[in-house]
DNA sequence: ACAGGGTGTGACCCGTCTGTAACATCTGAA
DNA sequence: TTCAGATGTTACAGACGGGTCACACCCTGT
């Protein structure tokens, strides 16, 4: 099974509670929220029950940090990019389309953060706030590449790229990597190209 | 004493299936397939369990039989729409982002197809062969009217309609009716007029 | 050697879940 | 009236959910 890591991860002294929220992450994404309990977490994170509710007070505490924990990952992703083709916007734009499309081909589930925005209909779950910080954050940092690309309509075509994007994952999840969501790539570019690409 | 009055106004209304269904899609909609069991919805249906279970096998036949009639739904819809405007495809393209739009504002818990194929991780589950038919349905119905409405890449701007209503509905439920989502029209109506708008 | 904090263990509480059994009741048609 | 089928009622099984308790065990720093 996928045990092995985590018993490495015990073996050299990973600290319980990020065994905790990477084993959570895991299982949540493949399983959905409310499709593991957290005595399957803690015994696959190689710890037990107690550890995990003194480190999470409760199970949505611990949903709500692994979301946190998503999101400081995307994050330092985009830092990374950013960096990377900190010259050239467009470009950047056009390769976060097609990583978008490739993580979405090797993982059917989705994205988290969205899945865990439709699963949770509690309006005052701490998980709330992390998801609309993060999706806000993602649109915003979208605009800002596309305003640097010197698009006309940088703030719409943000919108636009997100709700695409958004909508490929779940077309995803509806009817599989034949469906719409597998156009997603031509879809963007397209767009792209109408907002200005033929300005130079 | 409570028994007479409500016993005779839920039984003179329509049969038990019936009942049940409706119940059981209004409340697997506000609180999610896994949030609900099927004791609340027989009861809310003003019957009991064992009817509920002598009508669909079990809590998975019941919500494949919801989603289906969901789908039975939404093509009813469909047809009418098209009845009305089958002279005029464009425009019924046009009042279909309209009414996307006005579908989601009125209702911040999104589409309950997309929903399901979120919630629902197990790949053999009944309702999964409902799900992709419904929404390939719904995608050909959009590709149908763009090939009637005579834009160049009908087939591509099918699936980016299609993307972007789902990602708007997706949206919603991170962001609320403040993000991405609020300018799901403007964003639609930009693509189809980028797509080429009238053959010319 | 000692103390203290983090961790492991097993049991437990209490509620809810899906699904079933046995029996009572009602309804509509012959 | 009588009978069959659909429905209502109650209780239960068996599993699992989140969350807590008391206590034993390390390990580390002093």
């Amino acid at each position: 099974m996928s045990k092995g890591p985590v018993k490495e991860c015990v073996r050299s002294r990973t600290p319980p509670r990020e065994r905790i929220i990477e084993t959570a992450r895991d299982l949540f994404h493949k399983h959905g929220l409310r499709g593991v309990g957290v005595d399957a977490i803690a015994e696959a994170a190689g710890t037990n029950k107690m550890t995990l509710y003194r480190h999470f007070g409760s199970k949505d505490d611990l949903i709500a940090a692994c979301l946190t924990e998503a999101g400081r990952e995307a994050a330092q992703e985009w830092d990374e990019w950013e960096a990377e083709f900190a010259n050239d916007p467009k470009k950047l734009l056009l390769e976060w389309i097609d990583c978008a499309m490739a993580c979405a081909v090797e993982d059917p589930r989705g994205c988290d953060i969205a899945n865990a925005a439709v699963e949770i209909t509690e309006p005052d779950h701490p998980a709330r706030k992390v998801i609309a910080q993060v999706k806000t954050d993602h649109r915003d940092r979208l605009a800002r590449i596309c305003h640097a690309a010197g698009f006309r309509d940088a703030e719409l075509l943000a919108d636009a790229l997100t709700l695409l994007v958004e909508g490929a994952r779940v077309s995803w999840q509806s009817v599989g990597p034949e469906g719409p969501g597998s156009r997603f790539v031509q879809a963007a570019q397209a767009i792209v190209a109408a907002f200005g690409g033929p300005k130079t």
